[in-house]
DNA sequence: GTTCTCACG
DNA sequence: ACGTACGTGAGAACT
């Protein structure tokens, strides 16, 4: 039988500190290493294809070998505790899949596989030994094979070790390297071998002997051997340390005779447990895996969290005059009720408490025969008198703009609360939450069961009935969530700051921002003459036409072909970045221009093209706001983004002038000034920092003076910039190494600036440390307004996980307190210009950054108005600033 | 589908 | 000794 070993516990080793992103359940346990395991599990299956298959894994407690050796693994630490509480899971989803795991009191993992593969052999299989450990290496043979496992940033590449591949390598048979071991020992297993005889030495005496005992019987002629340099003492050390040398042979041998009775039928493959493994795997919420294998549940497996609250439905409706003012006085006497518009508002699916409990209907609203109209229909239910719970409340909010309604009253929203509740979760679909929060299945297409309702309707909705039903699962997630919002703080996020921004976003999208689609199309021509041009100039330059935007080819012509020093690599070849490229500049004429060429292909091809092919009817574009995708509370610009238009460059720049006000009108830009900073100073309490900014002075140029003990009106440009990247770097959470390399200092020049800061900002410095301690107890950072971004990373055993969990410690409570502060204003903004009866509009927001656009005789007031709200949203310790311009252009505001 | 690069705050 | 800044989205190349 083909057959597969694996060493279990070097395996899940690999994969643990392979995969280092922060993997865990909502509840906190961790799941990378089990993900990295399965991962690699597939990966080998798929490359051998075994007929049996088998993990064998260490046990607790001594083995024959500490007996023999008392000093045996003594170095080695236990398994981090992140990992130990992921075994045993790991565990039982192998049993879940039915694959044979063996572990044996006494012995080791290693013994396992050797006494499996031999008893393979000698019924005539071949064995692939699956382990990270070279020392397995001595077991292969004609029927034996090693597959050994390296995992390097996630990836896991493998490699197959057959007796010809091991002798090339070593130059002696595998069996041999039991004797290499012996002389030179092992530092991780913690056995000595010969004192004074290394890695080279060994390798060249076992080359030579292939055995210690071989060795051993030519011992008073071996510095004479062409290989071995005549090392002084070797034959001392060698003689002395003979008995060692016996006792670590004994050690480093794997024994191929544990007393585990094993036939290879046993490891026979089998089919998965389905339902088994469907549980487990939904324990540990990998809904991806579950979907790649195609798993579905068993009966009754599922350990809910709470369950749906049940919905009746009683019927599907087309509202009659008389029940619709029936209807709307039961909505409007509703606590709340839950909506669920269909697509295209054609219909809506709405639930509310009765006399019986709950109740479900469906509205088909298109063909409503109410005397007043579909709009009468939609403003009475949408309006502010009805109280109404919903999923994805923005995108309701846009989809009644678009139907001439405005719209109020909504008290909750599911998704927006799934969102606060774990803002990296990075999906809130009713499906996945379900799966999530119930570990339930939701079925979408599942049928309506009472067909003389049903067959009311036309196709389209009966394709659709499904919404019917999700219905009663936002009620579930509103019961669900209501309370753990209210637990955690965060309801006042969502009523005071989620909720009211809705509507705001939702008017910002429709409306728009006006784009010179002519102006465009010229600036596009004008960036494809620069671009035809230059490559014309870098193919003469390189001797040859290529691909200048592929990495790899690129790299081939300017390290391979022209000979450039490589600065950096990346996983896959060399790095062509920016940062590299200014380094390679001064070094040959083609790297300026392959730059240049990059820029215009950028501004060309993402702006020109991308914003292009985005302008709607109306000559304007409509971004998409998203609410629920940002760690820190920030929102994000889709379809397309409008929040990285160019503007640092002033080719880029020129990008700024193609949006535009309609006539008669202008666009009015308000930003904050340095608010990240401002409320660093605010939340750390720092005096000198805080001083700093009521100074009213450049604030970069005060921590300079202040960091330098230079007089403000001193301070070199040089010693500014350098402050500034401090001033940023520690709101980043930052390293010696990465301001150094920002600012082009050596790395204890940059260390100096960084403690020279923190002793003239001692508050910074506590506050820094105050935030990640209390960040590693709660398990979670948060917000002056109370968002939450949970932090399992801080507890990590990973090095680079947890530090990356101390920086985004640092970070997120400022970027996303800022973040809140400008949500507020947004609402502030909008809510005084529809009431003053303005006819500016919000258009755009660029995270510190709000854009109006309005008549130009309402300029003054607009920029009084964006100025006093913006500033106004918070009293904090520090002035918080905005300044506003107003002009034609984007460009002009700035 | 992932990686690299680069645009923004 | 590690490996190096926080938060995003999009286009092109590559696998």
């Amino acid at each position: 039988m083909k057959l597969m070993v694996i060493d279990g516990n070097s395996i899940v080793n690999r994969a643990f500190y392979g995969v280092s992103q922060n993997l865990t359940t909502r509840e906190g346990l961790p799941t990378n290493a089990i993900f990295g395991f399965l991962n690699i599990l597939f990966k080998l299956l798929d490359e051998e294809q075994p007929e049996g298959l088998a993990v064998a894994f260490d046990m607790r407690g001594p083995t024959f070998r500490h007996q023999a050796y008392e000093g045996y693994k003594a170095q080695r630490k236990g398994m981090p505790e992140e990992l130990a509480v992921q075994m045993p899971v790991l565990k039982e989803v192998l049993d879940a899949m039915n694959i044979r795991r063996y572990e044996l009191e006494g012995w080791e993992a290693d013994d396992l596989l050797g006494t499996m593969s031999r008893v393979n052999a000698a019924q005539g299989g071949d064995t692939v030994i699956v382990t990270g450990d070279k020392d397995a290496l001595q077991l292969i043979d004609e029927r034996t094979t090693v597959k050994l496992v390296t995992t390097r940033m996630g990836q896991t590449t493998t490699r197959n070790v057959t007796p010809d591949g091991f002798r090339e390598e070593y130059g002696f048979d595998p069996i041999h390297l039991i004797d290499l071991k012996a002389l030179m020992g092992d530092s991780s297993d913690n056995y000595p071998g010969v004192k004074g005889v290394g890695e080279k030495t060994a390798m060249a005496l076992i080359q030579l002997y292939h055995t210690i005992e071989h060795l051993y019987d030519h011992m008073p002629d071996i510095c004479s051997a062409p290989n071995v340099a005549a090392k002084p003492g070797l034959v001392k050390k060698l003689a002395e340390g003979k008995e060692s040398a016996q006792m670590c042979y004994d050690l480093a041998t794997i024994r191929c005779d544990a007393p585990m009775d094993f036939d290879p039928a046993q490891a026979a493959r089998r089919p998965f447990n389905g339902p088994a493994l469907y549980e487990k795997l939904l324990n540990l919420e990998f809904t991806k895996l579950i979907d790649k294998l195609k798993l579905t549940p068993g009966p009754s497996v599922s350990t809910p969290e709470a369950e749906p609250v049940e919905v009746r439905v009683t019927s599907m409706d087309v509202l009659t005059g008389q029940d619709f003012q029936a209807a709307l006085q039961k909505w409007e006497a509703a606590e709340y009720v839950t909506v669920l518009p269909l697509p295209g508002l054609a219909g809506v699916a709405v639930s509310l408490s009765e006399d019986d409990g709950k109740q479900a209907y469906l509205y088909d609203i298109r063909a409503s025969r109410y005397e007043g109209d579909y709009h009468a229909l939609l403003a009475a239910l949408f309006g502010p008198t009805v109280k109404k719970i919903a999923h994805g409340v923005k995108e309701l909010c846009r989809a009644l703009l678009d139907e001439g309604v405005d719209p109020d009253g909504f008290v909750f929203d599911t998704e927006l609360a799934a969102y606060l509740l774990d803002p990296t979760a990075g999906s809130y679909e009713l499906r996945k939450l379900a799966m999530s929060y119930f570990k339930k299945e939701v079925e979408l297409n599942a049928a309506y069961k009472d067909e003389t309702a049903f067959s009311l309707l036309d196709d389209g909705l009966k394709a659709q009935t499904a919404w019917y039903e999700d219905v009663a699962w936002i009620e579930a997630f509103y019961e669900l969530f209501k309370p753990k919002l209210e637990e955690f703080g965060l309801m006042s996020v969502l009523t005071d700051i989620e909720l009211p921004l809705c509507p705001v976003l939702a008017r910002m999208e429709r409306i728009g921002v006006l784009v010179d689609g002519q102006a465009l199309s010229d600036f596009g021509k004008q960036l494809q003459t620069g671009i035809d041009t230059l490559t014309a100039e870098i193919y003469e330059l390189a001797g040859e036409k290529f691909n200048i935007l592929s990495p790899k080819q690129l790299g081939h012509i300017l390290f391979d072909k022209l000979g450039l020093p490589p600065v950096k690599k990346t996983k896959t070849g060399y790095s062509t970045n920016v940062d590299v490229m200014e380094k390679l500049r001064p070094k040959h004429a083609i790297v300026g221009k392959v730059l240049d060429y990059r820029q215009l292909t950028k501004l060309n091809s993402t702006y020109v093209e991308g914003l292009g092919k985005v302008i709607a009817a109306d000559g304007r574009i409509h971004t998409s706001f998203q609410n629920t995708v940002t760690a820190t509370g920030r929102l994000s610009s889709t379809e397309p983004n409008l929040q990285n238009i160019p503007v640092r460059t002033p080719l880029g720049a020129e990008m700024r002038k193609m949006f535009v006000a309609p006539a008669g009108r202008v666009l009015v830009d308000a930003d904050y000034s340095q608010i990240e900073l401002r409320l660093l100073a605010h939340m750390s309490g720092d005096s000198a920092m805080i001083d700093g900014f009521h100074s009213g002075v450049d604030i970069h140029t005060v921590t300079a003076s202040q960091v330098f003990g230079l007089p403000q009106d001193e301070v070199p440009a040089e010693l500014r910039r350098a402050a500034k990247a401090v001033n940023f770097g520690i709101v980043y959470g930052i390293s010696a190494y990465s301001l150094s390399e920002d600012i082009h200092v050596s790395v204890p020049q940059a260390k100096e600036y960084m403690e020279k800061y923190f002793e003239h900002y001692s508050g910074v410095r506590s506050y820094m440390d105050r935030v990640v301690e209390r960040g590693r107890e709660d398990g979670f950072v948060s917000t002056m307004y109370g968002r939450r971004r949970w932090l399992p990373e801080l507890k990590s055993s990973n090095f680079n996980t947890r530090s990356f969990g101390e920086r985004v410690a640092l970070n997120m409570p400022i970027q996303g307190t800022a973040a809140d502060i400008i949500k507020l204003a947004m609402i502030k903004v909008d809510s005084r210009l529809r009431s003053e009866g303005l006819e500016a509009r919000l258009v755009l927001q660029v995270h510190d950054e709000l854009i109006v656009e309005c008549p130009e005789e309402e300029a003054e007031q607009v920029k009084a108005l964006l100025q006093e709200e913006m500033e106004g949203v918070a009293a904090l310790s520090v002035p918080l600033v905005a300044d506003a311009k107003a002009g034609r252009t984007w460009a002009e505001t700035h």
